[in-house]
DNA sequence: CTTCCTGCAAAACTTTTGCAGTGTA
DNA sequence: TACACTGCAAAAGTTTTGCAGGAAG
């Protein structure tokens, strides 16, 4: 079987610039696509360790950059000095419905939400990119039945 | 003229709970409703001290919190210990491109798309809130013409 | 006049960097 | 063998807390 496709982009990137494949590495870049959500660098050391692989603190801030840097993860800036690191799925779509209280993500398919967003998108000159898509709000576990029923305003 | 419901919605909530409207409190309120984006807390602090008062770092930081606790403000997680601050617009409602490189803000307001989201959380149990939908990318200016027209894959 | 609130400064916590040893190529 | 990479530990940066003086009610 074929290697996940986000490996062997990362592979190349490195074999491109001369830089080595580690065991560090590939347990990285395993763990962050393991996960379907935000993650922050504190949470990805410890689901690469988790996975049962060593691995220093230092390692996993200097390699999410590179893997920022070969387009596989994206570094989301939230404010001045705010961010939190996601993976793309190359060749695969989809969106979040992520819970404020819990953080948790519920995926969904809208190719008609699609469709809309990028009329909207082209409107403004704005290339969306990767799971851009994100609504947040109140999952049912954190807010059951009644008070879920608020507009959207 | 009426005061922005947000500062009644404070002013209560202070009342209520025998706590003081101090300057300070009037000053941070005042700096984070005149932002329209996500704003960390270094950022207000700045915003704050940049609208002319005086403000130390540790009284943004405690002063936060109280406006998360009374409902003003959204303190959005992302990781297990990130998260920026957002105001809710009490019955205003739009939604939001962001540039992922300069952190840039489109808003935008879509009926059609306020419509089918509202399909797609009643789905999946879901209670949207605030200003919830966020469509990350990038703008025309960290990614001039020919760059834009990848697909949402 | 009571007690909550603020600013300061220190503490706690997160992220980056320098260095010497390790392991890829 | 050369040099990129790692872990450690220290440094730099962010957030929280204790305390004493100041102000709201």
């Amino acid at each position: 079987m074929t290697p996940p496709r986000e490996e062997t982009i990362f592979l190349d990137y490195l074999k491109a610039r001369g830089r080595r494949v580690t065991a560090e590495r590939r347990a990285l870049l395993e763990a962050i696509f393991a996960q379907h959500r935000h993650i922050d660098a504190d949470e990805v050391l410890g689901a690469v360790r988790s996975a049962g692989h060593k691995i220093s603190r230092a390692t996993v801030y200097r390699n999410l950059e590179l893997l920022v840097a070969c387009g596989l993860v994206h570094k989301v800036r939230l404010g001045a000095r705010r961010h939190v690191f996601e993976h793309l799925h190359p060749g695969q779509h989809h969106d979040h419905l992520t819970c404020r209280h819990c953080g948790r993500i519920i995926e969904f398919v809208s190719p008609g939400i699609t469709a809309t967003l990028g009329e909207i998108c082209r409107a403004h000159g704005f290339a969306p990119r990767g799971n851009q898509l994100q609504i947040f709000g109140a999952c049912l576990t954190c807010e059951p039945a009644s008070a879920g029923l608020a507009s959207r305003g």
